[in-house]
DNA sequence: GCCCAGGGAATCG
DNA sequence: CGATTCCATGGG
């Protein structure tokens, strides 16, 4: 990894298993926008971040390097070795075929509580109105900086009220908004605790906040707490384990990383089936 | 009108 | 336990 300081911009080059555009697009993240073919805006890190496909890296908009080091080096997970993970999974072909695709994901280290509640709201929902959703959210409660909105806090949420969510049109998941505003706004439920308790603890705590249920939380804890070894299993998912593995599939049995084998699998999965679709 | 979308809660037996 | 049904909303 070689970061180098063009004028106002960082160019990032050396750097390999790594696109961030289709980690934005492999469905892990929510809040971001494709401007062009080479050209997308990622919110994230409390502010917006222009990135560019340049032909001899990837070109990062307005950012020193300092703030690019501290804040978007862990953000997109950059320091860890993705091709020894990939290694890790080669005698499972259809993971490593998977893979191929997929190279270029890294896992985001997004934040907890934003993580939580976009989770929430992809429940039984699309990836565009998911990201609409919680695009209406950010403007509704949020605070705006330069055309930049914050995600709304779990006391704001919860001051909304129910009712005041009804303009962000979440359907039947505002309720459990609500729920998880109340139990992270009054101690309830902590997340710095479920950040330190371990996987099978964090689990548990996670699902007791409406809403959440096994897919949920482990999507949260994979996205957002870091928790390699979870294995969100949805309907794309479970069509690729019956598909390939049939009964009596086990995600212990893919090691500490399974999620990164998970989201290549879901990547691929959608991937191909978008590429039937344009035929 | 139908079906589906990165599911989960409630309610059965 | 497992199997149904319902939940809001929007796009195809």
């Amino acid at each position: 990894m070689k970061l180098t300081k063009m004028s106002n911009d960082i160019l990032l080059t050396e750097c390999s298993n790594f696109d961030p555009f289709i980690s934005c697009e492999c469905g892990q993240c929510f809040r971001f926008e494709q401007i062009n073919e080479n050209k997308y805006i990622l919110y994230a890190c409390g502010r917006a971040l222009t990135i560019c496909k340049d032909k001899s890296g990837w070109l990062f908009c307005d950012i020193t390097e300092e703030e690019f080091t501290t804040l978007f080096v862990p953000y997109f997970d950059l320091e860890r070795d993705y091709s020894q993970i990939i290694c890790s999974f080669s005698n499972d072909e259809s993971i490593s075929r998977a893979a191929v695709a997929g190279g270029g994901i890294r896992i985001f280290r997004q934040d907890p509580w934003e993580t939580l509640i976009s989770f929430i709201i992809s429940a039984n929902n699309n990836i565009p109105r998911i990201k609409k959703i919680i695009d209406s959210l950010c403007r509704l409660l949020g605070e705006e900086r330069n055309g930049f909105y914050s995600f709304p806090t779990p006391e704001s949420i919860k001051s909304a009220g129910i009712e005041g969510l009804a303009p962000i049109k979440a359907g039947f998941r505002a309720k459990y908004i609500y729920d998880a505003a109340c139990k992270i706004a009054n101690g309830e439920i902590s997340l710095e605790y479920i950040q330190n308790c371990g996987y099978a603890q964090a689990l548990d705590e996670l699902k007791k906040i409406k809403g959440v249920g096994d897919k949920v939380a482990n999507c949260v804890l994979l996205f957002g707490f870091g928790y390699y070894e979870a294995f969100p299993i949805d309907v794309w998912v479970k069509r690729v384990i019956a598909k390939y593995y049939g009964d009596g599939f086990d995600p212990t049995a893919l090691g500490k990383y399974a999620g990164i084998a998970q989201q290549y699998l879901f990547y691929y999965e959608r991937s191909i089936l978008s590429k039937e679709a344009e035929e």
